[in-house]
Parts: C-alpha cells; structure tokens; sequence
RNA sequence: GUGAAUGUAGUUCAGCUGGUAGAGCGUCAGAUUGUGGUUCUGAUUGUCGCGGGUUCAAGUCCCGUCAUUCACCCCA
C-alpha cells in the first residue's frame, strides 16, 4: 500500500522556477540590508513556549505551533522574529554593542486559517535597530522599507505609517483610554466597511459625538501636514510623538522620498508591543492582500527578559505573501533553472571532450552543463526547452577535428556557425549580458 | 476558531432536470523541414479530491472528511 504523497495545510513545496525567483529576492533583499550596515543572525525554530508567549496568551497563543517535546517540556515554534530577538538581545547584551543593527531572514510558522497569501509556514525578513530611540532610526527603517521594495521590484505600493503615541493621547483626552482596544480595532476597519458601519460601530462604546470626533480623527487629509495638524488639535495640542512625526516627514522630503507614503491615522494595529511609529505596507494593484511590509517602534520589548532598556524600531517583508501578489499582478516570467549553455551529446566518445569545455566555459563564470546521456538531439532540445537553457552548444566528430562548434540560441533559433571556443565564450558573454537579467 | 463557495485528464474548462465521461491546448510516436518553431498522420491520459449513504443506476442527490478560495477574527 503505497503512502499518498500529501503535505500540510497551509505548508507549501517550492518547485525550482519558484525557488529560483523567491531566492533571487532574498538575495536583494540581503544586498539592501547590507547597504544599511545590518549584520545577520539567526535564532532557533523552536524554543520554550514561556520565552515566546512572554506574559501574552491571547490571539499569539491561539496561533502557536504548541507543543511538549520529548522531554516534557512544554515548546513552540516561533511565529513571528522580533520576539526570539528581544529575548535574543536580553541574552547576548554583553556580547553585542549598541545601537545594534540586525536583519533576520527565516521561516516562521502560525496556526490560523489559510487564505490567499496567508500561510502557516511562510518566510519573515525582519530588520530591527535597537538602543536608540531617534527620529533618525525610524526614518532609517522607513528607508529601508522602500529600498527594499524597489529591490524586490514592487514599485505600485504605499507606505502607510502612523503614530500610535498620538492616537493614545486623543484617547485620552476623550476619556477612552479603557476602551481603546475595542476602539482601535473599529478604526482599522475603515478601508474595509466604511464611514457610516465605523461610526455605528463605534457609537457602541461611546456617545455619538465622541464617536463623529474619533471618526474626523481617523480620516486622512489631502497631505501629510494637514493631517498631522488636524491630528495635534484633536489629541489636545502638539507632542512629542507629533515632532517625531515632523521631523522624520521633513527627512523624507529632504531626501524627496515622500512619494508612496502617507500618514494615515487610521492605522492602528499591529501587535501589541508597538508604542510609537507603525507602518504598514500595502500594493496599489492589490490592497485586499494585506500588508506585505509592515512594523514599528517597540519600546520595551525586551523587558520581559531583561532590566536593560533597550528600544527598538524594524519592520518585516513579508516574503510569501508578496510573491503570492506578484504572481497574481504580472504572471512573472520564472525561469526554471539558471543555467546559461547546455552542451549536447552529439557523439557519446566525446563526452570527455563536453565536461572538458564545460569547465573551460564555468572558468569564465558560465553556468552550463552536459547533456548527460545519447538521446535524438531532438530530444535534447526539448530537455533544453523545459529548463529554459537559453543556448546549446552543438559540437560533432567533425567539429571537434577542426577545433571548432556552432553555438545556438535556443529560442530564436540562430546559430553561429564553425565558431572557435574563444569566439564562443565571447558571443555566450554578450548574449548573457543582452539577454539574462 | 466561526460562516460560505469550489474541487472533473498535465492544463483551461464542458457535462441540462441522476443512466456507466468530453473539447481545446499540452504531451508522445512516425513522416517531412541538413539541427527541434511549420505541415501531415496516428496515439495517449481521468481512483470524476477522499470515505460513506440513498437508488435498479451518482461526476450529477445526502452526510462526513481533506484541500483551495472568500468573509469574520487576526496578521506578513
């Protein structure tokens, strides 16, 4: 009885053309960071389900891969980076200097219902700066997520960013700060289901006009400025969560990166650790999809581990959903494997001869490789087809006697003829650089 | 976790009120192009997601289950 070859619900394979595309990107993403002066580290899947938790429970808990190892001892499977890094931080202070600047590439893994770009196992590149609490720092990570973006190739997307230091005193000053969770939570279904359905909602836990205020509040005006000044009036004047606010628009416009992001009072969520800036990231084409870069300022994450004070600001792509997105916006043209020449088998004896100019050919930095076995060329061609190879090297008895080979593009399906070696490396390059991204 | 829709050859789909499954594309073989894009001839494929039930008879009705998608919840 055979075993049916299934997977998990929400779990995934990676076929190659997909893993190609998706390490491409984190190739970029990797490159970006780096730019930044970020190192890498990396934590462990699993840990004690008292480290992840923290003293949380609620929704986290809910969507936590729990269980006990062998050992009886109670552990989970981390689903999210920034919390293993708080604890992380708490553990190696002495090690690590500050401000300390770290990106985290990895899967995590989340219970929850599965949907279009939500998946229980999917990969989170978080970058995180902690030990200071700057306007400078914030802006660095709304940089980075629009250097990140454009390395991902997403040029149609908005950055959304609030504060939720303002939000609280506009609480505050309205006497809700008890019943902010539940107003916070109507808020952010304003995109969704409206003014009229928010307000309703809302005249729930408050009277009406408290309700139209919060409403006023939340709508975006037509500029950054505007929006911050109506937000400052209505929290009872300006703080310093509003000049945070300022100085990093005025960085943004001093470096004319103002396009693509907005102040938007109306987010507000985001896990509960955030206590400033929170950013969230959405695709022009496709907003229903969710957030696909989303973060904030944190700060007292590490408290749960350590007296240290240690505040941070970072943010996370989030690498899976975004492909889901890119692959339903523009039907990406994946290749399916990267190499660059494939030598056919014209005469078996002469396979030595192939691996021999396949070496020559790697030296000069192209991937390629030898048809493996005698096949129709026919055949080959095919073969050369289906792992998009874009040039063959066809080389028979005679050719070999005459030190020369013809060389093909395979998909237009011109050849240069009786060419030598040296000449064909030279075609391959140029070919290579006209052609392959 | 709650509610709903969908699930038919590799793929896109058809299959009306129940009567033992079809098309395009693709794939494969042969012929013809000096080394495959054309043309011609022929061929191929399905536990109708899975498991039960109703019925003389189920892809078609009912129940369960799994997966996907949508909404809620939450989030990347």
């Amino acid at each position: 009885m055979l075993i049916q070859p299934r997977i998990l619900k929400g779990f995934r394979d990676s076929l190659p053309e997909q893993e190609i595309e998706k390490s491409a990107l984190i190739k970029n993403l990797v490159k970006t960071f780096e730019s930044f002066g970020f190192v890498p580290i990396d934590t462990p899947a699993l840990e004690l389900t008292e480290v992840l938790l923290g003293k949380g429970g609620g929704e986290t808990d809910k969507q936590m891969y729990r269980f006990q190892d062998k050992g009886k001892r109670d552990v989970s499977m981390r689903f999210d980076l920034t919390v293993p890094f708080a604890r992380y931080m708490a553990q190696h202070y002495s090690e690590i200097y500050l401000p300390f600047k770290r990106y985290h590439i990895a899967k995590v893994w989340r219970g929850e219902n599965t949907q279009r770009g939500r998946y229980r196992e999917f990969f989170q590149c978080d970058f995180d700066m902690v030990g200071v609490d700057s306007a400078s720092s914030d802006f660095e990570i709304l940089m980075m997520m629009k250097a990140s973006l454009s390395a991902l190739g997403v040029d149609k997307a908005t950055i959304h960013i609030n504060h939720r230091g303002i939000f609280n005193r506009f609480l505050n000053h309205l006497g809700l700060a008890e019943k902010s969770v539940e107003v916070l939570r109507m808020v952010d279904k304003l995109t969704k289901i409206g003014r009229e359905k928010v307000l309703q909602g809302l005249s729930e836990y408050t009277e009406k006009d408290k309700a139209e205020l919060i409403l006023d509040f939340i709508v975006a005006e037509d500029s950054f400025e505007k929006t911050l000044k109506k937000m400052c009036r209505l929290a009872g004047g300006p703080g310093e969560d509003s000049q945070r606010m300022e100085d990093i628009w005025a960085m943004a416009k001093e470096l004319e990166l103002q396009e693509g992001i907005i102040l938007n009072p109306s987010i507000t969520r985001g896990l509960d650790y955030y206590t400033g800036l929170v950013y969230e990231t959405f695709l022009d084409e496709l907003p229903g999809l969710g957030s696909v870069c989303s973060g904030g300022r944190y700060n007292n994450l590490a408290s749960l581990y350590s007296k240290e004070e240690l505040p941070g600001v970072g943010a996370s792509v989030g690498l899976d959903r975004l492909l889901a997105g890119l692959d339903e916006i523009n039907k990406n043209n994946l290749r399916k494997s990267l190499t660059d020449v494939i030598i056919f088998n014209m005469d078996p004896p002469l396979s030595g001869q192939y691996h021999k100019m396949a070496q020559q050919l790697r030296k000069q930095g192209i991937r390629c490789e030898v048809y493996p076995a005698k096949k129709k060329l026919q055949g080959q061609f095919k073969f050369a087809e289906q792992k998009d190879i874009p040039l063959g090297i066809i080389c028979g008895v005679q050719e070999m006697e005459t030190g020369t080979l013809n060389l093909k593009d395979l998909k237009n399906r011109e050849s240069w003829e009786s060419i030598s070696l040296a000449e064909a490396i030279e075609k391959i390059i140029a070919f290579l650089d006209r052609e392959i991204i």
